[in-house]
RNA sequence: GGGCCCGUAGCAUAGGUGGUGGUGCACCCGGCUGAUAACCGGGAGGUCAUGCGUUCGAAUCGCAUCGGGCCCA
């Protein structure tokens, strides 16, 4: 036998030509290995030649939803490109040609604000003064450097997409793509200008969308206001509100037509008033305004109420109320709760808005767009709406019939974080509701990952979707392609610069505010067009991303070839951000969806549960994982965690784990090696430098029970794998792959070859085990290719041979062959292995380490499965119990006894005083006669000699008993039980194994070279331990050892005093002292 | 307030079409020591969020409640 006791220096070790494998860390260094892997990549420019690679193969056509150019990525953004990477990777090796370019989200309000902020200003005035050609300039500097920042840190997650040339939605062909989908729009009438209520940021001054209000709690006043009724005397309406500042432009009440509604005296000391209130919420209103007592006088409903008058309260302040007929009307949105009546502003809030056009109401909104009031407020002109409660409170005066604050929601400006206001202005709509129903058609034709993603989720939103106000006031974005005539009614919209040019007779290249807003088109009446100031909503940029990326309307051959996109995925929230917006405009286009797959991704949440946030302090950054265990366990714990359509609960402890996997997997890899290095192994057939799996073919029949098994394994696992790729279930995938490593590769493959890796002879058992490891590791390097490709990378780059392609993402996909698949074996080994634990079961029970071989293992099976795979496998079966024979017994084993346990709760009542004499009887009987005879006859008639008594099954339960020396495991369908009585020749056998043991673990200690000899000196003070192994056993420990002489004493004093070891030490094996002396042996 | 998803041992995760809850980590005990700052085995640990219902029988089906996530209002 070989001795392989330090690590070999691989330049030391001969090799042949064509395979250097080269010897490996012996733990595995994550930010070693995966530097040197991202080196060699850039250095032969791998990512490039894979795609040249691929590039006849079937486009696979992705398209990147842009993330958006803040700077800097999180959990979030990290495991989106992880799950796009690995799935690309994984079609690439299909053989596909992966349209993969990335893209950025570059324009928006997020970046004006950081950029105002880093300017020091405070609003757009400031912009204004500044230029807003310098200020736009800036925007397009943070955001092309900060694209170029995250592409990196794109690139060093190890994704594989092409940030060489990204879409932005920055460049002039990509805006066209934009305008190309408006002039559509216009074209199909979906385009409408509008005067409408929309959410407003008073710090922006821009309207912002409904998707870019952040909601939080905001403490504001609650109010209860009396609208005094026109030609009566003392009697009011009474609403309830949370915005005083909104009373000034009120026009209306609603009330609901159904509820009831009382008509009070209500009384406070010595005033009384007569007030109208839903009458179920008469009293809690009358006690909130300290009333004292009331009278319902009369009730009537809702409907009867409408069209009655009333004077706004604020009309003295406000002279424009004066000439306002207020009327209560009837709506469906009245909730019986404050008050049961809503006042109503058509210019401060949709709803209000909405009733306002169905009933004819006048919209006054006299608030600008810095949300300051103008002149028509009257006495309120100059204040800013949030800070003028209080002057409309004290204008109330007593029609303010009581004040509390309350806690609600409020929203804000998603980026500034100023409570908005909602604000009646003219802007751009697109009428989504008219092609709503084309939209759920697309729905229906893309397969959506998971199911429900499509038919519930977003359908459900769909279904309730509203006109999409696209138009901003603002500067960085892109310029809506509208041109206005200055006196007539005359508009255009321009799909292309080129079009517009001609139209101007101008040479527009940068299609950016402000230049494009010096261009004006002669209008047909002959007057000037000017462009609408307005730009787009950001949101709307990415929406055509689509088209955009292959440069359409500019280029149209790509786009015919590939468009729709073949898949997409993104997380949950781009349900009404990036799924819809791209629906839509795709609808609007083309009128069909513009995917054909899309993965619905979820959200990277802390270990409650809980969103990461900067204020919570429970934020997990990438580096931070990376730092600590390197990017592909951090893939792997992302992928494998939970389903990719689940929140991730992030948790470092299944990091940690993944992480141990990870490492094993590098010891599965790197332990054949030394053997390989040291025989100079070359895989069959690699001799011309190409490995193929011909030889594994052609041998698979001869090949020993165990090698058989792994390669049915490994090929039953690429089968699974791909199937489930196939439905993105990637966790199933990963997991998987991680669970094969460990359990079949690791904890039992390795274990059974050992013995063949260090035979010295050339054996053919031994090639065996190479070509089948070597076969293991470079499909298992496939299969893990898109999901760890830096680990399959360098794994694979030290067992390549010369002309293999270079790398491991040039190998192709294996789906499993279905030749080498032998599930008959694979049940058996499963068998096997529950055999193994069952012993050592059993062998824990008894005591008995392993290293100490038993005389027998008897399995006393109840199935032909156990049996035969039992039978079939014996030798194996014997050489893992370490028994010297595995016996196979159907059905009970004969010297398994039994003793019968008498049941004195059935025996009491039944046999009444005679109870103890039949527990005696039980008690002293045969247990397997007794058994039997119960088993056969129902009963056995016990007797003392002079009288009998008939024991059935309930008097009488049996407990196995175990011959001497056995002990019993049990395992699915069987049990085995093992002998572990001693004889001498176990015995000594067992005492050699220990002293071999500490003899290797001294060599280790010594830090000796394999190939070194020692000399052994030892004493056994046991004089019987000491005989055993004189008896024959020195010689076998000699060899195993690589001893010249083994030197043996039965006392201490007997050791020559002038010998000093190199090591020498007292080890307790089993209780007894055995002293070990070692050195090197001069030759 | 509404839609969708999720809630299984300390933590994480399996459990189509209902039939006595599996696995990993951590923990405790033991083994191994020619992959070794590794590895293997065993043990303990669960009101399957809660309640009600359907059923001979529910983690699995239905309804309600509570908690979490995304989105909408």
């Amino acid at each position: 036998m070989q001795l392989l006791l330090s690590v070999y220096r691989w330049n030391s070790i001969p090799h042949f030509e064509g395979f250097k494998v080269k010897e490996v860390t012996s733990s595995f260094v994550a930010h070693d290995v995966e530097a040197s892997v991202r080196t060699f990549w850039s250095q032969e420019e791998i990512y490039r030649k894979v795609k040249e690679q691929k590039k006849n193969g079937k486009t696979f056509f992705f398209v990147d939803g842009p993330p958006y150019t803040t700077g800097h990525i999180h959990l979030g953004t990290a495991w989106n490109k992880i799950l796009k990477d690995c799935i690309l990777r994984y079609h690439r090796m299909r053989g596909c040609n992966v349209i993969d370019r990335a893209g950025y989200d570059m324009h928006g309000l997020p970046i004006e604000v950081r950029v105002e902020n880093e300017l020091g200003f405070k609003n757009k005035k400031d912009i204004e003064t500044f230029g807003i050609a310098a200020f736009i300039e800036r925007c397009k500097e943070f955001a092309i450097t900060h694209k170029d920042i995250m592409s990196d840190q794109f690139r060093n997650l190890g994704v594989w997409m092409d940030f060489t040339d990204p879409y932005q939605t920055v460049d002039p062909q990509y805006i066209e793509s934009a305008w190309y989908i408006l002039q559509k729009a216009h074209e199909k009438s979906l385009l409408e200008k509008g005067f409408r209520v929309v959410n407003w940021c008073p710090r922006c001054e821009t309207a912002i969308a409904d998707s870019e209000v952040e909601y939080w709690d905001e403490q504001d006043p609650s109010i209860y206001v009396k609208f005094p009724i026109t030609g009566k005397k003392n009697e009011y309406l009474v609403i309830w509100t949370t915005t005083p500042w909104t009373l000034p432009a009120n026009i209306s009440v609603a009330v609901d037509a159904a509820f009831t509604y009382a008509r009070v005296r209500a009384e406070k000391g010595e005033k009384e008033e007569i007030l109208w209130i839903a009458e179920e919420l008469v009293e809690e209103v009358l006690k909130r305004g300290r009333y004292t007592d009331f009278t319902v006088l009369e009730k009537c409903q809702g409907r009867d109420l409408a069209g009655t008058v009333y004077e706004s309260p604020l009309s003295s302040a406000v002279p424009y109320q004066t000439q306002v007929i207020h009327r209560v009307v009837t709506a469906d949105f009245v909730e019986m709760d404050n008050t049961g009546m809503v006042h109503i502003a058509p210019g401060h809030g949709w709803d209000d808005f909405l009733l306002g056009q169905k009933e004819g109401l006048p919209v006054f909104c006299p608030v600008e767009g810095d949300g300051l009031f103008n002149e028509m407020a009257g006495s309120f002109a100059g204040l800013f709406v949030r800070d003028a409660n209080d002057a409309v409170l004290s204008a109330l005066g007593d029609h303010l019939l009581a004040k509390q604050t309350i806690v609600h929601r409020y929203g804000h400006c998603w980026r500034c974080k100023t409570p908005i206001i909602y604000r009646a202005t003219e802007q751009w709509f697109l009428t989504v509701p008219k092609i709503k129903t084309e939209m759920l058609a697309g729905i229906k034709d893309t397969t959506w990952y998971p199911e429900w993603a499509g038919s519930a989720r977003f359908s459900d939103f769909v279904e309730g979707s509203r006109d999409w106000c696209i138009s901003r006031q603002r500067y960085w974005g892109i310029p809506i392609p509208v041109w206005q005539c200055s006196s007539c009614e005359e508009r255009k919209v321009f799909g292309t610069i080129a079009e517009l040019n001609e139209a101007a007779q101008a040479n527009l290249t940068d299609p950016h505010r402000p230049y494009v807003d010096e261009i004006t088109v002669p209008c047909s009446c002959g007057k000037p067009m000017q462009r609408v100031p307005d730009i787009f909503d950001v949101w709307f940029d990415s929406a055509m991303a689509s088209w955009a990326t292959l440069g359409f309307p500019r280029e149209r051959e790509a786009f015919e070839r590939l468009w729709p996109a073949d898949f997409i995925t993104e997380g949950q929230d781009q349900t009404r951000g990036w799924f819809y917006s791209q629906l839509g405009a795709s609808i609007i286009a083309f009128n069909r969806s513009p995917y054909r797959q899309v993965l619905m991704h979820g959200f990277a949440l802390d270990h409650e549960g809980k969103k990461m946030s900067k204020s919570c302090g429970n934020v997990v950054t990438p580096e931070e994982v990376i730092g600590k265990y390197g990017v592909d366990v951090l893939r792997l714990y992302i992928l494998s965690a939970n389903a990719p359509w689940e929140d991730l609960k992030f948790n470092w402890e299944s990091v940690q784990t993944v992480a141990r996997s990870v490492n094993i997997l590098w010891n599965v890899y790197r332990f054949p090696i030394p053997y390989m290095i040291l025989d100079g192994f070359v895989p069959a057939g690699g001799e011309d430098g190409v490995w193929d799996e011909s030889y594994i073919h052609a041998s698979v029949r001869e090949m020993p029970k165990e090698d058989r098994w792994i390669l049915s394994r490994i090929n039953s696992l690429a089968r699974e794998v791909t199937a489930d790729m196939q439905e993105y279930q990637i966790h199933k995938v990963t997991r998987n792959i991680l669970t094969f490593v460990l359990e079949d590769l690791s904890r039992w493959y390795v274990q059974l070859v050992r013995p063949r890796m260090w035979e010295e002879e050339d054996a053919p058992q031994k090639r065996y085990a190479y070509e089948t490891m070597y076969y293991c590791q470079r499909m298992l390097n496939r299969l893990l290719a898109p999901f760890a490709p830096h680990l399959s990378e360098a794994m694979y780059h030290n067992v390549r041979l010369f002309h293999d392609p270079v790398s491991v993402h040039m190998q192709p996909w294996i789906e499993g062959t279905a030749r080498l698949i032998d599930t008959g074996l694979e049940e058996k080994m499963a068998v096997v292995q529950a055999f193994d634990e069952a012993v050592l079961n059993a062998r824990q029970a008894g005591k008995r380490k392993l290293r100490w071989p038993v005389r027998e293992v008897v399995v006393s099976c109840q199935t032909d499965r156990v049996e035969q795979a039992v039978t079939e496998m014996n030798e194996l079966c014997s050489s893992r119990a370490n028994a010297q024979k595995v016996t196979v017994v159907r059905g009970n084993w004969d010297k398994l006894g039994c003793s019968a346990v008498p049941i004195m709760k059935a025996i009491g009542p039944g046999f009444g005083r005679d109870g103890p004499v039949v527990r005696e009887l039980i008690e002293s009987a045969e247990g397997p006669l007794l058994r039997d005879t119960i088993r056969d006859k129902g009963e056995a008639i016990l007797s003392d000699g002079e009288r009998s008594f008939p024991v059935t099954g309930e008097h009488v339960q049996f407990v196995d008993q175990l011959p001497s020396g056995f002990y019993a495991a049990g395992m699915s369908d069987a049990t085995v039980y093992v002998d572990v009585e001693l004889t001498p020749e176990i015995e000594a056998e067992g005492y050699a194994r220990e002293i071999i043991r500490r003899i290797q673990d001294m060599r280790k200690q010594l830090d000796l070279n394999v190939e070194d000899y020692i000399r052994v000196d030892y004493v056994i003070g046991d004089a019987r331990v000491c005989g055993l192994i004189d008896s024959g056993w020195q010689e076998m420990i000699g060899q195993e050892v690589r001893a010249f002489r083994m030197t043996l004493h039965d006392s201490y004093e007997k050791r020559p005093i002038e010998n000093l070891w190199q090591l020498d030490r007292d080890w307790d094996i089993e209780g007894i002292t055995i002293t070990i002396g070692i050195s090197v042996a001069e030759s």
